[in-house]
DNA sequence: CCACAACCTGACCAATCGGTCAATATAATT
DNA sequence: AATTATATTGACCGATTGGTCAGGTTGTGG
């Protein structure tokens, strides 16, 4: 009996284990499509064919397109979320800030796909996460606010508005996923290196950190 | 014979104009369903009724409708670089940098369709504007390195990374068009006023060029 | 007024799309 | 070994797409 329930343990983890993987490499397949071809312009056989998979075997997993789509939406929306810990717990602007950008600079290198398909659905009137942007984003976006404004109140940092100090930290930080080809054809055509990556942390916080008063 | 060539001149003039007026709303409307559904998802028909024209018609004036849509980028990217003068012949970078926010800003304002239209163009690859990547933007982005580099040398400013500096620039203020959906939802659904527009730049400016080391 | 060119458009077409489904194969349970 | 649940897939479908075209209308120069 013991055996038995070893074997149904591990039998039935392999068959979560299909799902599971199958749905990840659907995922990531359609997260590059839709970057790569924007919502309408991404086919389901294109996923399917980049996921090695039958088309019809997508819809086994994802109902529609759009499900499949708002799938990979909500899954970037959670990681650019989580880059908001840096933020916290900040002595100061300093740190906070700094941390920040170098977790978005670093999400930008890391899920470029991502990034260009929340700028895109946002680009295209927030057709599917109008509702995050109401709640979740506006909450968090708030709640920055106040924190920064603490900081300026506490004179630690320049008055400057906190707002588009925010959208500035985002622009900035997307730009390098978003227009991450520009970028690239500007490099003669080559992707940043480690050193290049670096470089334009230091560029983007010297010159934001400055621009609040909190270098010299 | 002056009276006919006074009429001549008139309905050919009528004639011009129709072909040029057409063209005119077409482009508009393209404009918009471009930025607003993207390439992929944008249809002839969908602009043909944008347009107030049966969709027969579009294909008179553009044959196809990546022409259409080349036409729309290449307009964009013309005003995109007129922006450009701002730039030049400043005697240096607070008035050179602080009129090039200025006017990236207006045409962020004024031309968001485009903005988003060029955006989506370059998130995806850049299909059809490589080339101007390749030789106009680049010749562009080296003449303003050079002139930043320049500024810096001769003690103007703060030891920045030009390039990153520019990208700064070119993020920060795309911005409020890319992301104007965004933007306007944190601001409570509405439409930035033209106190909140100025307030955008001051800021924008004020973080830039302090970060730059040309205000205390 | 005539002849020619430019402009207009409803009807149509092949191709492709997202999505369905019945049939089959594989894995898990008893 | 039999049964059930899950996973797989080729073939198919109605709808929509970009694009075509023949036949018409309108404007223009002689």
């Amino acid at each position: 009996m013991n055996e038995n329930a070893q074997v149904s343990r591990i039998t039935k983890a392999k068959r979560t284990d299909i799902r599971r993987e199958n749905e990840r490499v659907i995922l990531a397949a359609a997260e590059k499509v839709f970057a790569e071809a924007g919502f309408g312009g991404a086919t389901m056989q294109l996923i399917a064919d980049m996921a090695g998979l039958p088309k019809a075997n997508l819809h086994y997993y994802f109902a529609t397109k759009e499900d499949l789509y708002r799938k990979v939406v909500h899954d970037i929306f959670e990681i650019w979320l989580r880059a908001a810990d840096s933020f916290d717990n900040a002595p100061g602007p300093k740190e906070g800030i700094g941390a920040y950008v170098d977790a978005k600079m670093d999400i930008s290198r890391r899920h470029p796909f991502g990034s260009k398909v929340w700028a895109s659905e946002v680009m295209h009137g927030a057709p599917v996460i109008q509702d995050y942007l109401e709640t979740t984003l506006r909450e968090w976006t708030d709640g920055r606010i106040a924190a920064i404004q603490r900081w300026i109140d506490e004179g630690k940092m320049a008055p400057v508005n906190p707002r588009h100090l925010l959208y500035m930290l985002w622009a900035t930080t997307q730009h390098y996923a978003d227009f991450g080809h520009q970028v690239e054809t500007l490099n003669d055509g080559r992707a940043l290196t480690d050193r290049q990556w670096r470089e334009a942390k230091d560029s983007v916080k010297t010159i934001i950190l400055r621009g609040i008063g909190v270098l010299s």
